[in-house]
DNA sequence: TTCAATGCAAATCTTTTGCAATGGG
DNA sequence: CCCATTGCAAAAGATTTGCATTGAA
């Protein structure tokens, strides 16, 4: 059950002064294991599967954890909750998100972060993070329409 | 009373086959006239200046219609409440965001919008839109901690 | 044994909605 | 006039928190 996210799970807790838990290590593997972006209830459902007894409020705590620790990572697509995925040291990769099917891919780019470490040093900033989401149509939903106004005669709902 | 802001405004809202109102008017102008990146309450009060019988959920409304519509976008910078700028036809503008006094700061690059653009196109992707956020310490603040871990011995809260 | 972590329910916060009243075209 | 828009209050979601109990070190 001792796993390569486990063992740097730990390790990162024992820095910390916290306490390796059963619950923790199945959280983790379970996003480890997606190895995408899920919900925080999505992720809840997978954990509930093995052990159907963990709270809500556990994952949430745990994940939040994780995104400070730098073990995972938060997102936010335009949607209204967050999303997580398994962060590995050093690497990053940013996100092209498909308004037709939802879709959500990744991508890597050495010379666009590097642009941007230039760009951010010019502005006097030390960049530590960064966020970058392409919207648009994937090659499948590309045909569909050009989405400049949803349609005349709408209700104006709330806001985002 | 009439404005530029509104001029377009107008005009958008009467391609849409929708009315503009007094309360449509003030929010536009009050966005406009903010020139930054405001919260929806923030919004509401500035608005509530002028005409204290403005309700919340019309303050939201208008946002959300302003968004489709292309007058403004909605931005998160990992903060729990979403943030209203005006968007100028064709400009675009990305965000430097500092962790220590949380400053926002924006620029805007042409090489960076075409490297991105040439990538989504490999990857078969049509974009519309795109949103990259810089995340770190501006000049002041630059001196500060390195931030890896908050600190030893904390309690786990929830998630985000 | 000790104190962090859990599970549950209640509390918060943000955003959305239903509906009667209002007002723009 | 007609129907979109408003204001209000209530609803809906997402996330967080208080607290007694449990469990890791």
């Amino acid at each position: 059950m001792e796993r390569l996210s486990e063992k740097t799970l730990h390790q990162l807790l024992r820095n910390r002064g916290l306490k390796a838990t059963r619950q923790r290590d199945e959280i983790v593997r379970a996003l480890w294991e997606a190895g995408t972006h899920l919900t925080v209830d999505e992720l809840y459902q997978r954990v509930r599967r093995e052990n159907p007894r963990i709270g809500y409020a556990t994952v949430y705590r745990t994940l939040r954890l994780l995104a400070e620790s730098g073990w995972a990572s938060a997102r936010r697509f335009g949607e209204r909750t967050a999303r997580f995925e398994h962060r590995t040291e050093g690497e990053h990769h940013d996100h092209l998100i498909c308004r037709g099917c939802g879709k959500i891919q990744e991508f890597e780019n050495d010379r666009l972060e590097a642009l941007q470490e230039r760009i951010a040093r010019r502005e006097g900033f030390r960049v530590l993070d960064h966020k970058l989401e392409l919207y648009g149509y994937c090659r499948s939903c590309a045909g569909g329409r050009k989405a400049p106004f949803p349609s005349p005669k709408r209700r104006a709902g709330g806001a985002e």
